[in-house]
DNA sequence: TATGTACTATACTTTACATCA
DNA sequence: CGTGATGTAAAGTATAGTACA
């Protein structure tokens, strides 16, 4: 399911050019993840490396705004983006997972012995990675929160306790994040095994884990679409008093009135009437005389093509340059461009 | 090709716990 | 110190999509 407003086009690439949208539920960009990921059980692995915004926009360098942290080539799109939504210690926890390995080893050991158990140890080599067990957390931590579940024996024996991960186990899957937003079979059964949880508890740590990455994505989207309406907001008002200024001048004496006749010249293509820069209205000239052309061919078609008109609030987007922002120089309309 | 099943995903909700005024 | 409000995170539930037999 996707709600969302689609203006443009999409870019080669894959990489949305003009996409202005608010999306719930699942993008196609996820769904073609989903269909290429590969065989089952892996699919994922790879396909959802890079989780996509739910809302995107390319309005970034058409309204001179940067998405936070816009980069290059994270490995997700979250942490690209400047929260700190995947901030983890220095940990590999690929190194300890093995992840190149297809270790299946049997989860009963997981399982049966959970992070609370009296006698359970912390199978985990967490030294190697400066971590320690939580039986280890809670006698040494000095109040650290550790890993408090009942044990999967006490299970429906009384209403459910809450776990709490250790900061060690939350590290750790932290790290596995950065790593993989999403895990296959194996993968989850061996970080189960190596943080001495249930395949299940890692399962939904990692399905919790990217709620919340998508809800902090969708905060930044939210601010940044609004900066964008108040953008947009001003400089619409910046039009429509220049508009209401050209009116009352052309009420007052009309302009052509006072140009001498050679300026003013049909142009064959479009036919308006188009007059030399230097004897137009006083508020539009420097824009048309300023503005360089479209070099690009996008923008060339934007400009040019009576649907892309910069009145097309598609065209507005499609090319930077055609961005009426107060602060940009606007390229002529085309009629004086076609013209001259 | 249609169908049932297993698996996994997301979205939403519930619940337990920590923190703070 | 006790208590209620609130936030956070783990876990449960519902539902949908996909692969496969």
């Amino acid at each position: 399911m996707e709600l969302g407003l689609s203006l443009g086009e999409v870019a080669d690439g894959g990489r949305p050019e003009l996409v202005l949208g608010l999306g719930v539920g699942r993008g196609e960009e996820e769904e073609r993840g989903r269909r290429e990921g590969g065989v089952v059980g892996a699919r994922r692995w790879e396909a959802a490396a890079s989780p996509e915004p739910s809302v995107r926009l390319s309005l970034v360098t058409s309204l001179g705004l940067r998405w936070p942290s816009e980069s290059e080539n994270g490995r997700s799109a979250a942490r690209a983006r400047g929260f700190d939504v995947n901030r983890a210690p220095s940990v590999s926890a690929r190194d300890a997972l093995g992840m190149e390995e297809d270790e299946e080893g049997p989860a009963a050991p997981a399982l049966s012995s959970s992070p609370n158990d009296s006698g359970g140890s912390f199978p985990l080599d967490l030294s190697a990675h400066g971590l320690r067990g939580p039986t280890d957390t809670a006698a040494h931590g000095g109040g650290e929160r550790s890993s408090s579940r009942a044990s999967d024996d006490d299970e429906g024996a009384s209403a459910r306790k809450k776990l709490r991960l250790s900061k060690e186990q939350s590290a750790f899957l932290e790290e596995s994040f950065k790593e993989h937003s999403t895990l296959n079979p194996k993968q989850k059964v061996a970080l189960a095994k190596q943080l001495n949880l249930r395949p299940r508890q890692v399962e939904v740590w990692f399905q919790n884990r990217r709620a919340r990455t998508k809800l902090k994505q969708t905060e930044v989207d939210c601010e940044y679409l609004k900066r964008c309406c108040e953008t947009l907001t001003k400089e619409n008002r910046r039009l429509h008093k220049e508009l209401a200024e050209l009116r009352a001048l052309k009420t007052a004496r009309p302009f052509y009135m006072h140009l001498p006749a050679t300026t003013l010249s049909m142009c064959p293509s479009c036919e308006r009437v188009a007059s030399n820069p230097a004897s137009a209205s006083p508020s539009a000239p420097e824009a048309a005389a300023a503005a360089p052309a479209p070099t690009t061919a996008a923008a060339r078609t934007a400009v040019a093509s009576p649907e892309h008109r910069p009145s097309s609030f598609a065209a507005m987007f499609a090319d930077p340059r055609s961005f009426p922002l107060a602060t940009q120089q606007r390229p002529p309309p085309p009629a004086a461009r076609n013209c001259l």
